[in-house]
DNA sequence: GCACGATACATAGCTACACACAGTATGTCA
DNA sequence: TGACATACTGTGTGTAGCTATGTATCGTGC
């Protein structure tokens, strides 16, 4: 192993996650959530993502046309919250098709690996 | 629609796949296979790859030490083999596992997105 | 023998994005 | 008032897929 055993099975083990974390997004955002409460919401779920990833992320899909985000002051804090424009309705239907065709074909993949 | 709608789709699909490219190459290669035929493979069960992608990925795990490879001369032109070593084994099983947990996960924020 | 097409591989440059890190701002409470 | 929690923003770095391009060998037809 000439690299670092560890490090490579944990970048390829972030890899394998990276472009999901998208799609768990968008599917949170059918009503309006603020940034640092859908981070809970996902890491309770199972889906942790860092602050310095969701928040671009955020953003890059509201210029995207994917969400709407509007700022309230109510209690606590100011809050930007976001949610699925109807595109991002669309668009999120589109990728969770894709999803599941992937992982279709990923489990018939591996299934002939053994 | 800020920006070109079938772009934001398209780009969104190409991230979707993104990390799982290498687990489905991995996933292929309990036995000797060289990358052309490889990507014939991969194309044929609905993962297609593209080859300035294949190569180094291939090229890439090589070097983590995930694969094998040994170039032969048999009939045709000259084909570099790759396999799964011993490391490689060990990896691709415990990211066949997380990927298993990544789909249910994701199974279970769709769901309840409706 | 040569040209052409298929097979087979390699890589530089670009783009996009997650993560690490650091900073700002507001509200609450002792 | 200061500390902490909540909440958000932005920069720099590293990684990997794609585009585009190029190289090399083999097989076939002329």
């Amino acid at each position: 192993m000439q690299k670092n055993s560890p490090d490579v099975a944990f970048r390829l083990e972030q890899e394998l996650r990276r472009g999901v974390l998208m799609l768990a997004v968008l599917s949170q955002l059918r009503k309006d959530q603020y940034g640092y409460s859908l981070r809970q919401l996902l890491d309770a779920k199972g889906m942790a993502i860092e602050e310095g990833t969701l928040y671009p992320l955020l953003r890059r899909m509201e210029e995207q046309g994917l969400l709407h985000s509007e700022w309230k002051i109510e209690d606590g804090p100011p809050r930007r919250y976001y949610r699925r424009s109807r595109d991002g309705e669309k668009i999120y239907r589109g990728l969770a098709t894709q999803w599941r065709g992937l992982v279709a074909t990923v489990e018939g993949l591996m299934e002939e690996s053994k």
